[in-house]
DNA sequence: AATTGTACTAAAAACATAAAATGGTCGAAA
DNA sequence: TTTCGACCATTTTATGTTTTTAGTACAATT
């Protein structure tokens, strides 16, 4: 039992979103309505996001939007979900890809990195906006950042078992390898114009952060 | 010449600010009323603080403040340049009391964790305000980072010479530190509560992010 | 000469209200 | 099953008015 069966489905889903030909049709229209809506509110938050935007950009009626969607709400939620829903995955489908603890840190740490972006985006664009959908935000980060805690865990667990690393508390230490790429987020999202340069200094970095700030 | 010329002096007037026996009547008033500013400001903001109550709160007509200081401008950067002068100053005091760089790396990152606090309050309590004065906290903590990155680097290069440290690139380590600290604030002044709780919980960070994350 | 209080003004914030835009619904049509 | 146009109640915004506040001038006080 390496991660939760509930993670395992979430990979599923994630291949099936990402091969998208099982889909059924409603599903896909729904699809592209959450990633047109995600650009939209990326771009312009909750507020200034209007019904009638997203119904235009989908090249449909309002009130099609509406026999897919509850209502704003659920759309918002939905787009949140599926962003951190989809990074996750891909975390997961990189961990899976390695064997060596030390190189599955390094990967789940790079496509996290990496793969941010978007929900950064998300998330800064609702700080103009009401409390409540910057919080929900929040609290869903919040939420993920645990479970990434304990992903990480599992990973020096696996490091200290096998001898490879050397960990008093891995729980403090896996809060603080999340905690400290939090950190970093927004330096590098800053920094991320030009897209070859990223990939480098992100390498750089973790390789001084994980592997020895000080070496005794 | 281990720290800048510039330092020192900033460190020359922090001694003289905290026993303010040689302080002329005037600059004494002066830090009175930046004082009493500095608890309004964190606790109300930029706009919601008015000369009235700043005026109110020192006991003093509203004409006085406005013959020690230029405007409300003029206070508030004063308020927030003393509150990064001054845990500047403390820093440096607490790296002058160590010799050996490991110790003094530890309490630099101490000291700055804890000493934060204020400065955090006033940043906060700024976020409901005009932008321009947040972007004045933010680039005046961007400008102390850069400093901040210098000044490790400075005890990280002494490890390295000394042969206690073993880094490639001192530039980039130091700025993984600063940064690390930075994402480690906010969660640190959640759980400030009570003062005594913090001190162990930082200590056993400390221990395991700068002595070894991963031991190879 | 240094410091403070009173009275004042121009600008900005807070408020109230009317006009426009928006989330969401309904029943008909494709 | 899915799309559409017309519609309503509510919210947002635009507008004009009143109140508050930053900053000044100057006499009074120390």
């Amino acid at each position: 039992m390496l991660y939760a069966l509930k993670d395992l489905v979430i990979l599923d889903r994630f291949i099936q979103l990402v091969d998208n030909k099982e889909m059924i049709p409603k599903d896909e229209i729904r699809e592209t309505i959450l990633a047109v809506a995600s650009e939209i509110f990326s771009r312009y938050g909750y507020q200034k996001t209007t019904m009638d935007d997203i119904a235009r950009a989908t090249g449909k009626g309002k009130s099609s939007i509406y026999y897919y969607f509850k209502n704003k709400e659920e759309i918002f939620r939905e787009v949140v979900e599926k962003e951190v829903l989809v990074l996750k995955s891909k975390i997961l489908v990189a961990i899976n890809a390695q064997t060596d603890p030390r190189e599955k840190l390094k990967a789940h740490i790079l496509v996290r990195m990496k793969g941010l972006k978007n929900f950064l985006n998300l998330y800064n664009a609702l700080k103009n906006d009401f409390l409540s959908h910057f919080e929900f935000c929040e609290q869903l980060r919040t939420r993920y950042d645990k479970e990434e805690i304990g992903i990480i865990k599992e990973i020096l667990d696996a490091g200290v078992k096998n001898g490879e690393f050397q960990i008093d508390d891995t729980s403090v230490t896996a809060m603080v390898i999340v905690t400290a790429m939090k950190g970093l987020e927004i330096p590098l999202l800053i920094e991320t114009n030009p897209d070859t340069h990223v990939e480098i200094r992100l390498d750089k970095l973790l390789d001084v952060f994980f592997y020895g700030i000080l070496i005794r």
